[in-house]
DNA sequence: ATATACTTACTTACCGTAAAGTAAGGAAAG
DNA sequence: CTTTCCTTACTTTACGGTAAGTAAGTATAT
């Protein structure tokens, strides 16, 4: 009998902490899903907040390292921001229940992030800052300020993944009310990404005339 | 002594629901605050989720009321555009606990968003995909898909109001761990909205070459 | 080889707390 | 003296967390 137990646990919970954020997800509920007791979680969690903190963290880390890499692989800072927005929608594409647990963190306002998640994400959201700073630097790009630009890729892939189906409650709403106005086809995560990248860049690169 | 009380609770819950979401908002807090007890909130509601109703409901009705009449004073499309994004931050501004209270019904996937709560916030978001539709069809505008502008627009204000104490926290993490990189200034509500006008515009406009 | 001791990986049954909601009654205003 | 507005005291439910027990396997001693 091998621990596979855990892996479902940890699974189920990430389901969970994504639809309903770290306060209003049962264990009872996450228990069920992975097809335990409650106890079972205690046994391989200390509490609530630890296995929140094991599904959350790990993710950090990757989502920090994938970016990280994709960066790394070009030298130009232009194709460094691409790489930096697509390799962060990929990840989110990939990882679908992350950005919904980021999300209800975002709102939050971080309450149930710990010092370890909060590092991790400082190393993810301080690389594009460090980005554009190499960028204005070299005379590549021109901007005003970069948090505003960092907000705008940040929040929009998120909030793009995590709004999806109220986007559709909203726009079928809106065509039924204005009547007869189609609903138009959304992009996906990776579509997203490319379309964010190409618009980023073109707002932020110095015109030389 | 007229319903003083009713105004009380109504502003009391505002906080609380911007604070911690529908779900875990606490009646008896919420009482505690406007200076009177659970039961009192059931005389004037007939139950949280019309007090959240109540809430939520006034302020995306204004809200849509606000932007749409900012957005009529001008005719020309690209300033109906800078209308809409600049009055939605100004509205932000002043409404402080609002934006709170939609990130966190965005997290939620609308879960808690009435029929009417929905309708309200269509009015708002559909303004603008309206606006860039006109714009395009005018021959002023050039754009892949609207929806990626519209949540470039929407998601940005709003995260940038919501997340403002977790970005401090998490650039102060990233100032000690790369030491001794300055904590930037960040931008105020409305310099964000005029920051971001200007390039969403830039971003939108189609180049006549 | 087998009995003993111990560990792993759980379960059943329970507790304390906090939350939504209610029943009944009281003060104050007209 | 009735309506409006609110309180005290309560019920119910759901949750996080725990105490205690147990089946199954592993290591050790004889």
């Amino acid at each position: 009998m091998k621990g596979n137990k855990k892996e479902k646990i940890l699974e189920a919970a990430a389901i969970h902490f994504a639809r309903r954020g770290y306060a209003n997800a049962s264990l009872e509920e996450i228990a069920a899903d992975a097809g335990v007791t409650k106890p079972a979680i205690y046994y391989h969690f200390k509490d609530k907040a630890a296995l929140y903190e094991s599904v959350l963290c790990s993710r950090l880390e990757r989502l920090a390292d994938a970016v990280g890499q994709a960066v790394e692989a070009h030298e130009a800072v232009e194709k460094r921001v691409k790489a930096y927005i697509e390799s962060f929608g990929a990840f989110l594409a990939a990882h679908r229940c992350f950005a919904a647990m980021l999300s209800h963190e975002f709102a939050d306002n971080g309450r149930n992030l710990s010092d370890d998640a909060t590092r991790q994400l400082s190393r993810t959201l301080g690389l594009v800052t460090r980005l554009i700073d190499e960028g204005v630097k070299r005379g590549v790009f021109e901007i005003e300020n970069p948090m505003v630009v960092q907000m705008m890729i940040v929040s929009t892939l998120i909030n793009h993944q995590t709004t999806r189906t109220l986007r559709k409650r909203v726009a079928t709403q809106a065509a039924k009310e204005l009547g007869g106005v189609a609903l138009r086809p959304e992009p996906d995560m990776n579509d997203l990404s490319k379309i964010l990248a190409k618009k980023i860049l073109k707002l932020i690169r110095k015109e030389r005339p």
